[in-house]
DNA sequence: CTCCAGGCTATACAGGTGTATGGGAAACGG
DNA sequence: CCGTTTCCCATACACCTGTATAGCCTGGAG
């Protein structure tokens, strides 16, 4: 969370006029757009929805963001912004795509990180940016963890990578599934270890299961690729990641 | 020309009066439908969209479907039905939720697999309903599988089958990020085993990364112990008898 | 005081939306 | 021949959308 010491609303404190300062009535609005984006989908949202969210007029909204896609992006920015804070305020480095990236990604906060559950279903430059990003961390992570199995540029371990980050950004899209069945939405800021604890306790299950003569019944039967891989060697002693 | 057989293919051979009889101009409407809200979303798709995209005029639209939520229901009762279908055909039990699980949803075609990754995102009923059946089947996989681990109806077995359909179904919704990474798109038919060998390659590799002494500390870090045990748990999750 | 820049509001407008309505065409049944 | 049912179309309507425009209010500068 962003140092806010603001107990008022600040009515008009007449902001420096050059950069955008982002406070007052322009934050309210931002803030009440991503979380109407984040609930309705960008289609779904309103303008004057937004604008009676924030307790402003619908004029002001297109005053300081002129169009809704101008509005839009401004999220995005925003979004982002405090996405890249959030990673390098944990130290994160290049393996953004383990359990850790997902956990700096809700550790931003509940709105943004619900508001990029929504930007990555729909599809916008920043989320798909940002799922670039995770999913070249999760590619430098596996080709440096095992470069045998994953050579660094290889389909295999493009593919992967790219399943990996769809998988864990997914249980971000589908949270509200997520929710439903777990009681909890792991959005909401609460027990924020918990989604990461199921995450960990399926990859350990499931990779048992694909090691298994079933699993590998069941990927043979899906057509393996050129390289099987070697499946006797079990602890890689993978060299230490940061933060997960 | 009243003896006439049929020189084109619908020719509105006056079908049953009584129920559905998904033939002729209905099942085109229904297929447009499908691919507009699969590609626009529920709002973004219009019905004067649907009806051009069909062939037939708005006011058939409504003939036959009544209003715009009674079309999206009558797809999500066909993907369903198809998807079920698709699942009996391939003789898979309760594993739905396993590689199996997702490989019948992509079998069921593009178009259904396509409208379901919108519906999941979006939240509707049909798709809640097919995402409990994949938790429900990975409910059962985890707890038949690892007794010790996911004990029947605990806490632990819940949010790890969550977080696996999550993860999964993720893979569907973020489709459009796949074929971006990968460059085909996972669900246009070609190669359907590729996403799977994916998935099982990330499973592996990180289960054995979940394993290492470097995994477990990260796992500690969340909060819980290796074996937490089974903790507070409440009615298991509701089973739909008969089908199976 | 006046002046005036800028945050802020109210209203108007053009376009698109879902839906209701009235009617036309073809296949039976008489 | 007419009547009825069903499929199908063109249009109208009320509503909501984003956006443009004109004006009000505050507060500092001259």
């Amino acid at each position: 969370m962003p140092t806010d010491p603001n107990p008022r609303p600040e009515p008009n404190p007449r902001p420096r006029p050059g950069p955008p300062d982002d406070r007052t009535a322009r934050a309210r609005i931002r803030d009440a757009a991503l979380a109407a984006f984040a609930e309705h989908g960008t289609r779904g949202a309103t303008m004057r929805g937004i604008a009676e969210a924030a307790g402003v007029s619908v004029g002001l909204v297109q005053h300081h963001f002129g169009t809704k896609d101008g509005l839009r992006a401004a999220c995005d920015e925003a979004v982002v912004d405090l996405f890249r804070r959030q990673v390098s305020a944990a130290g994160l480095g290049a393996e953004l795509s383990g359990p850790g990236g997902l956990g700096a990604l809700l550790a931003a906060g509940p709105a943004a990180a619900r508001y990029l559950a929504r930007a990555m279903a729909d599809g916008s430059a920043a989320a798909d940016g940002l799922l670039d990003e995770l999913t070249d961390g999760a590619e430098d992570f596996l080709s440096a963890t095992w470069p045998d199995r994953f050579p660094a540029g290889s389909a295999r371990a493009r593919d992967a990578a790219a399943a990996l980050a769809a998988m864990h950004g997914g249980t971000l899209v589908l949270h509200a599934h997520l929710a439903r069945r777990m009681g909890a939405d792991p959005l909401d800021g609460t027990d924020p270890g918990r989604l990461g604890r199921a995450i960990i306790d399926v990859h350990r299950a499931l990779g048992e299961f694909a090691a298994s003569p079933t699993g590998a019944a069941i990927a043979d039967s899906l057509g393996t690729g050129p390289d099987p891989g070697p499946d006797t060697d079990t602890a890689p002693a993978p060299k230490e990641p940061g933060r997960g």
